[in-house]
DNA sequence: TAAAAAAATGTAATCGATTACATTTTTACT
DNA sequence: AGTAAAAATGTAATCGATTACATTTTTTTA
C-alpha cells in the first residue's frame, strides 16, 4: 500500500497523454476531447489517483482553506454556526481551519501568520473584538484577501459582515413584554466592549423610548454574557426599591441566570417578574419554565458567512464588504413571560 | 505589499548564504555555526518572511494538519473536547481541520481520499459509529496513519483511544441512589448502536446486580441521547404501574428531558423521583433543579487525544494502540437526587 | 605539523501539479 | 482543395522548501 503516490506523471502514461492533459482533465476538462478525457478518467478511476493538495497549492499559491476565528471554542453558542459555516464549505474543496482567540495573545499576528505561511486564503472571524489598531493591521496587510465576520462584526470598517438583526430582536422583546403590560422593564445587558451588546441594548433604549416607558438608572444592568452575570444581576434586582415587572437580557445565559437566582429568593418567574433571553440556545426550550427568547438563526449565520467567503474567494476581490446580510430574527414566546401581577 | 513572496532565495543571498543554509536554519539550527544562524536570523526577521507551507509540505511529504471527525457539530456537547484539542495543538505547527460526520454519506471515503490528499496527517474522530467493513478499509489503506478517538471508540480494533471511565461513572450513579435509599432504579439508555450507552448500560446493570436490585423489563429503557428521548421516556416510565423511584440516564439531555416531562405530569424531582444524569454539560448546574450528574472531563479528553496524536505523528509508529488512556469521571451531587419519598 | 575526523556549508535534484508558450490537429470557409 | 482560424495537445519552466551528496573548513589526534 505503500510505496510511492500515484502521480499525474503516471496517468498520462497510463492514458497515452502529456501531463499537461492529464491536468486539463482534472480542472478544465471542457477543453479536451471526448476520447483523451474518457482515456485520462478511466486511468484515474482504475488507479484510484488523487491530485496531491500541497503541489498543487504550491503551484496556485492556494491554500485552499479558510480559517475560522472562534472567541471560545468551548462556549457552546458557536457549535451551531460552526455547523453551518462547515455545511457552507462542503461540496467545495476548501478546508475549514478551526482556532480559539483564547489560544493565543496576539491574534491579529496569528491571523497574519497563517495567511503568509499560505495555510489559508480567507478569514472568518466569529470574534468581533478587534481594536482599531488590530483593523488596521489587518486591513493594510491583508489587502485583496477576504475577511467575513459573521455574528459579531466591527464598526467602521469594510469588511463583511453576515449579523442577525439585533436590534429589531432587542425591541420584539421590549413590545412583547409592553403588551402584556409591563411597564418597567430591566435590561442586563453584555460586556461593555461587545458589539451586540451595544445593539441590543441601543434597540431596548430606543424601544423603550417610542412607547414611553419610563427610564432610569436601574434600567440597564451591565454584565457578560454569562449565567454566573445572570445571577449577580438578579442579586442587584433585589436589592431595588421598586423592582421592575420583566427583565430583558443580552443573552440566553444570563436570562437562566437571573431565573435560577431570582427562584432561590423565593421570586417566581414569570408569576412576579417575567424574562426575556436572546439567542435561544438549546437548552431555552427545556429550561423550567421553558424561556421566551429571541431566537437568532446560527445555523444560517454560519451558512450565510461561508457562502459570502466561498464568492468572496472565488472573485477575488477586495474586501469591499460586498457581502453583507441581516438575518431576521424571531420572538419565540414560551413560559418565563406572562402580565405582570398587578393586572391579575 | 503585494509583489513575489519572500522566499528562502531571498534569505539565503540577504544573508550571504545557500538555501541549504537557511532551511537548517529553521529546521535544524544546531547544526550551524553561530555566525552563520545569526545571519540567517538576521535577515529573517528583517524581511519578515515566512515559510511557505505548501513548498515545505510538499517536499517533506506531510500535511501539518490533522482532521477531527464530529459527530454532529451542531452538538454543543462537542465544543469542550474541540476545544481541548486546540488546545493540545496550540504550539506544535499543526493545523487542525474540522469535519461533521452528518456532512457526508460515505465518511470511510472522505477520511481515506482526506488522506490520500495529503490534506492530513493523522485522524481524530469523536464518532465510534463505525462497522466492522469501514474499520477494515481504514485499517487496510491508512496502515502506519495515526488514528486517535476520543469519547467515542470502535470495539475490537488497534485505534488508539481516549475515553471517560463510563464503567464507572454508571456505577457511581447506581452507588450514590442507593446510598440514599433507593432500590427501583430505571436507566435510561442511548442508541442501541453506540458504545458508549453499551458500556453505561453494562455497568448499570452490573452494579445492581452487584447491589442486589431488582432487575425487570422495565429496569431499561432505550432512547437516544436527546431531550426528546427524555420526554419520550418520562412518558413510558408514567405508565409504568410500578414507577421506579430514581433513574439514571446515559446523557445530562436525556435527564433534563425527563424532568421536564415528569414535571409536566405533576412528579417533582427529586422529591418524588430522583434522577441523575451523565457529562455535565453547562446547563446541568443551573437546570431546576440542578442535575446530580456523572461529570466527564470533556476538555481533557480533546487535550489527551491530540497529545497522543502528536506524540503518534511524531513517532510514525504504526496504529498500535500504544497510547490508551482512560478519563476518570466524577460524581457530582447536586439538587436532582434525594432518598426516596418511603424513607422520608 | 600532517593526516584523519568532524563540522559546516554548498550544489542541485526533488516533491507533484499547473500553465505559458509552442506545436499539431481539426474545423470552417472561400 | 487550400488556407485561416480554432481546438487540442505537448514541452518544459515554475511554485518554494528540503535534503542527498559533495565539498570546504575546522578541530582533533598522533
Amino acid at each position: 500500500m505503500n510505496k510511492r503516490n500515484t502521480t499525474i506523471q503516471d496517468i498520462a502514461k497510463a492514458a497515452g497523454v502529456s501531463t499537461a492533459t492529464v491536468s486539463r482533465a482534472l480542472s478544465n476538462p471542457e477543453l479536451l476531447s471526448q476520447t483523451k478525457l474518457l482515456a485520462v478518467k478511466e486511468a484515474i478511476k482504475h488507479t484510484g489517483y488523487r491530485v496531491n493538495r500541497n503541489a498543487r497549492n504550491l503551484r496556485k499559491q492556494k491554500a485552499a482553506a479558510v480559517l475560522v476565528l472562534v472567541p471560545n471554542l468551548g462556549n457552546p453558542f458557536f457549535s451551531k454556526i460552526l455547523s453551518g459555516i462547515n455545511k457552507g464549505f462542503s461540496g467545495t474543496d476548501y478546508s475549514v481551519l478551526i482556532a480559539d482567540s483564547e489560544s493565543f495573545d496576539d491574534k491579529t499576528q496569528r491571523i497574519q501568520n497563517a495567511f503568509q505561511d499560505g495555510q489559508i486564503d480567507g478569514l472568518i472571524s466569529l470574534d468581533g473584538a478587534f481594536s482599531e489598531n488590530e483593523v488596521a493591521e489587518i486591513s493594510y496587510h491583508l489587502i485583496d484577501k477576504p475577511v467575513v465576520f459573521a455574528c459579531e462584526w466591527v464598526e467602521n470598517t469594510d469588511f463583511s459582515s453576515i449579523r442577525s438583526d439585533n436590534d429589531s430582536g432587542a425591541r420584539l422583546a421590549v413590545q412583547h413584554l409592553y403588551n402584556l403590560g409591563h411597564r418597567k422593564i430591566t435590561h442586563i445587558s453584555g460586556p461593555d466592549s461587545n458589539i451586540l451588546t451595544k445593539v441590543r441594548q441601543a434597540g431596548f433604549l430606543s424601544e423603550c423610548k417610542k412607547l414611553k416607558l419610563e427610564l432610569t438608572n436601574e434600567s440597564i444592568i451591565r454584565g457578560d454574557f454569562s449565567i454566573q452575570a445572570g445571577y449577580a444581576a438578579a442579586s442587584q434586582i433585589l436589592s431595588f426599591s421598586e423592582k421592575p415587572t420583566a427583565i430583558t437580557c443580552a443573552s440566553d445565559e444570563i436570562a437562566i441566570g437571573v431565573i435560577s437566582q431570582l427562584r432561590k429568593a423565593g421570586i417566581s418567574v414569570p408569576n412576579d417578574i417575567s424574562v426575556v433571553g436572546f439567542d435561544d440556545i438549546e437548552i431555552s426550550n427545556t429550561y423550567i419554565p421553558t424561556l421566551t427568547t429571541v431566537r437568532q438563526d446560527r445555523f444560517e449565520l454560519g451558512l450565510s458567512a461561508s457562502q459570502a467567503m466561498v464568492k468572496s474567494l472565488n472573485n477575488v476581490k477586495p474586501q469591499l464588504s460586498i457581502y453583507n446580510k441581516v438575518i431576521d430574527v424571531e420572538l419565540v414566546v414560551r413560559e418565563s413571560t406572562a402580565p405582570p401581577l398587578s393586572t391579575k
